[in-house]
DNA sequence: GTTGTTGCAAAGAATTTGCAACATA
DNA sequence: TATGTTGCAAATTCTTTGCAACAAC
């Protein structure tokens, strides 16, 4: 945790090495506001300018995916390597999706186009099966 | 025009019509305060929260697509068959993509996750070809 | 010691809401 | 005429910023 950090050219702060840890267990995205809540209600104190600034940083140095829910951002611990997601309307859990498939398309649309693709994004939004009655 | 928000269960208003008419010739994203700000340049009154319910009216009614860029919405007139985006994010020009190969990975992944899927999204961003330098 | 970080309060920006006047059907 | 829509101003909500105190390296 503290080498990825490092590894970024963060420094290793008691904020930030606390919102990776709440995001590291939880597979479901949380806004920096639900995010500060967690905090106080734990009795942590930290400021909630603090909370955003580290996880935009976080998500900057690939440790954190971003959401975008209804107006405001949801963050989730992600895996390093490339990946797409399957993401739960109800409960927010979000399920990472390796998908070759999707690779070869965008390959080919940005050929085909002759587009230089900086990013591309393929989610799935829908209900989990805990969620679907 | 009139037709597509009589079917939607709109009423066919002078100002839902000249959002649709500023959208419909254009193929780049536009945000609320954007249309607002054409209406102003061409003395055209219209209130901004008009706006904003506007273009919410019609993206419900399947006439508009809806972006995320960077913390507003920008909408886009749109077809109304199911497509993927390519965005280019420095000129906002938004290209439709049909691909089937991207359905198909839907279909797969909500099968193998049990998953009751409402919506997906595949879209490629970067610099289109005039962009590029 | 340097320099990045934090916390707070204030500022900003996008968006929403209440409500009376108004337009559409 | 009945009901959806508009416009304005006020209120919300998320997010950012300035800056002095502070912590990491």
């Amino acid at each position: 945790m503290e080498t990825e950090l490092r590894e970024a050219g963060l420094r290793v702060t008691r904020q930030r090495l606390a919102v990776l840890e709440t995001l590291k267990d939880r597979t479901d995205a949380l806004s920096a506001q639900d995010v500060w809540a967690e905090f106080r209600q734990r009795g942590e104190t930290i400021g909630l300018s603090t909370v955003y600034r580290a996880l935009e940083s976080l998500q900057e140095a690939g440790l954190l995916d971003s959401f975008d829910r209804d107006g405001e951002q949801a963050y989730r611990f992600c895996s390093t390597s490339h990946h797409h997601h399957l993401v739960c309307l109800s409960c927010n859990e979000v399920e990472e999706l390796q998908a070759e498939i999707v690779e070869e398309w965008v390959g080919r649309v940005s050929a085909a186009h002759d587009f230089q693709v900086t990013a591309h994004r393929a989610d799935i939004y829908g209900r989990c099966a805990n969620c679907k009655e």
